[in-house]
DNA sequence: CAATCCCCTTGACATAAGTCAATGCTTTTT
DNA sequence: AAAAAGCATTGACTTATGTCAAGGGGATTG
């Protein structure tokens, strides 16, 4: 259940099996069947997630109540609203599951906690926050320089596994764009 | 030269005047003309700079020549290829001054001594983080949610003095529009 | 097993944004 | 002061994307 957590965090920072220990009475195991909600909109987020299991995904809903999808969270991957944990102001994002899941999750007082007592959590949240500042400015710069086509293929290139596990309609979404108009783009690509 | 530094870092974090000398020692003045490269894609990004005067932006170029901007600085703004800086790959943006600039740099070497000797600096660059982070992922909602005269109606909400001082090509750039498409925009929304 | 739901695709049409070209106004350079 | 360069605007047209509506396939549920 916490393998793969500290194997990530072994690949960032080096620990004893005694900080080990420390971290993990921190950790919070939680299951999550398909479709439950993490976090809903209007809730303040009490929690970090790390995925150990299954794939969740974050969106906020338009007032013509299309859904927007932010970012996707497989295995390995950290999420949260981060602003609200934050600042514990009302989560302005939804958070559910696509696939049923187990997560690690880490409550604000832990997290400060931690950062307090274990330099090693808080280099390893320091490279976490860097490594995610990181991709989504990569993000920004695709979205702003990549005609749709591109950015698909762009998309692929990087998650070739999550175009088979997420409906089309959340790439879309996730692209910015209607699920009509991906589905030209991939035909206009297969066809070529 | 230090005033605006100095009072943005006590903002975030309280420092005695101690720390403050010690972590000036690691700061390098640099002017810097309008036009004037501070980064050009292709070499390494040495430095982190702090924006006391002046106006910078941080932009690529695609194939077609077209240039995207991915960030503006003005003062007490921070800017870099924080990718290049933490990696030392050759850099993939260009930065340079649209106004002349007075700045402060912070070399590779500083930035990881400060890390090391300092935990204030430690504690201040990693909120800086954080702020950039939260930033940007405003900013990925608001262009994944929003057509373009809302995208640029939150633009100038956000930033209403830098609609005087850059030209409104560069502010298109931004949006992720054409000059055309945006002078459009703007009269369509002024006629209204 | 049938009914339902979800998802993808397709067509016809509407709207938004990009392209190309021309013009006039400033600012900068010489 | 004249020439050049940069910038914003506009028009005519093209291309990309969105909207609305319909249909079919596959999975899920009762």
């Amino acid at each position: 259940m916490y393998d793969l957590f500290f194997k990530c965090f072994r690949e960032k920072v080096a620990i004893s099996n005694e900080e080990e220990m420390q971290i993990r009475h921190y950790l919070m195991p939680k299951k999550l069947r398909k479709k439950q909600y993490l976090l809903q909109e209007g809730d303040p987020c009490k929690y970090i997630a790390f995925v150990e299991k299954g794939l969740l995904r974050e969106y906020s809903v338009d007032e013509s109540g299309n859904e927007h999808i932010f970012q996707f969270a497989p295995e390995g991957w950290t999420i949260s609203d981060l602003f609200s944990f934050l600042t514990g102001e009302p989560a302005t994002y939804n958070i559910d599951a696509i696939e049923d899941c187990e997560l690690l999750l880490i409550s604000k007082s832990a997290h400060e906690e931690l950062l307090l007592q274990s330099p090693k959590y808080e280099t390893y949240t320091r490279l976490q926050l860097t490594g995610a500042y990181l991709a989504m400015q990569k993000r920004i710069t695709a979205i702003i320089s990549l005609p749709a086509n591109e950015r698909y293929a762009s998309l692929t290139a990087l998650y070739p596994d999550l175009l088979q596990r997420v409906p089309q309609h959340m790439i879309a979404s996730y692209m910015g764009l209607k699920p009509e108009t991906l589905s030209r783009v991939r035909r206009k690509i297969a066809g070529s």
